[in-house]
DNA sequence: AATAAACCTCAACTAGACTTGAGGGCGAAG
DNA sequence: CTTCGCCCTCAAGTCTAGTTGAGGTTTATT
């Protein structure tokens, strides 16, 4: 230790990012190759972080918490003029944003387990009649939600 | 055409049972090298499937839109007594089964948004007090749901 | 100067659910 | 007989969100 103490202040380096925000510095590297992060460089090639990107950290990990898949986190932080630390305004906008897919997608699956209830009654599984097997209701199908939990 | 009329009428030939099932035939192969399905060989080494095919490619794919991972689909249908074709009594027992897990990440996504709702008022993201980026709310982690979607 | 902790890059691996492609076989119609 | 459509196997690729490891460098301390 003390070796952080070289870092002026506000810059950060990987690995005093990676304990504060919980995310492994593996992930940290990710999230620049993917450009959801930035850092500047040191003379010796280490990467060093404004504390803007512990705010950025954190929206990454709750927008996934929502369901939201990282290439669209990072659009969504792309719409925030250059690499600015994002507001409680900012945060807001893309929140509400998020929210109504999270709602869709709870909406979709209550509704299938409303079909569940029904079927789990008559084991049918009809190919006409079965609203499991008749999807209508393909109405989220574009969007931010991950494809592996609603593939239909 | 006129291909499959040389197939008895209650076989089915792996393409046949793509179109009515709406899978595609790879998928099917898929399907049967993981032992969800299983099918006899023609002479020219071509798969015959019996009409019980069809339903349990259905209950694959309503499991699927439950959220649940194939090889726990898998292991459901390998409970029915050797390769039977799943009665509704069967499916009733499954879909109970499953519709625990569906019901528990409904509640979840649901504390999730109510979450995302006080913090879109607030735009805190606090470290400490936000309830979306503290959660203490650690609940239904295993079980079959898809990681993907609720990782945390 | 030497050592140790932290850092660097790049490639490869993981899981899940498949798809795609190469290379070849089988069966019926023209 | 040739061609077309459907079928076969097996290997490799796709996507997501990273992790793991090898091999090497930088930085801080002693």
């Amino acid at each position: 230790m003390g070796h952080d103490a070289r870092i002026p202040r506000r810059e950060l380096g990987v690995g005093e990012v990676a304990r504060r925000s919980g995310v492994a510095v593996s992930a940290l590297h990710f999230y620049e190759a993917k450009g959801l992060i930035t850092s500047h460089r040191t003379g010796g090639n280490q990467r060093r972080y404004g504390r803007d990107v512990l705010r950025r950290v954190a929206v990454i990990k709750v927008a996934q918490r929502l369901g939201v898949p990282l290439a669209t986190i990072g659009d969504a932080l792309k719409t925030l003029p250059e690499a600015r630390t994002p507001t409680a305004a900012d945060w807001r906008k893309l929140s509400e944003h998020w929210r109504a897919d999270l709602d869709a997608r709870i909406q979709k699956l209550t509704r299938l387990r409303d079909s569940l209830d029904e079927c789990i009654g008559c084991g049918c599984l009809s190919v006409d009649t079965c609203p499991l097997r008749n999807p209508h209701d393909e109405l989220g199908e574009a969007g931010p939600g991950p494809r592996l939990l609603d593939p239909g």
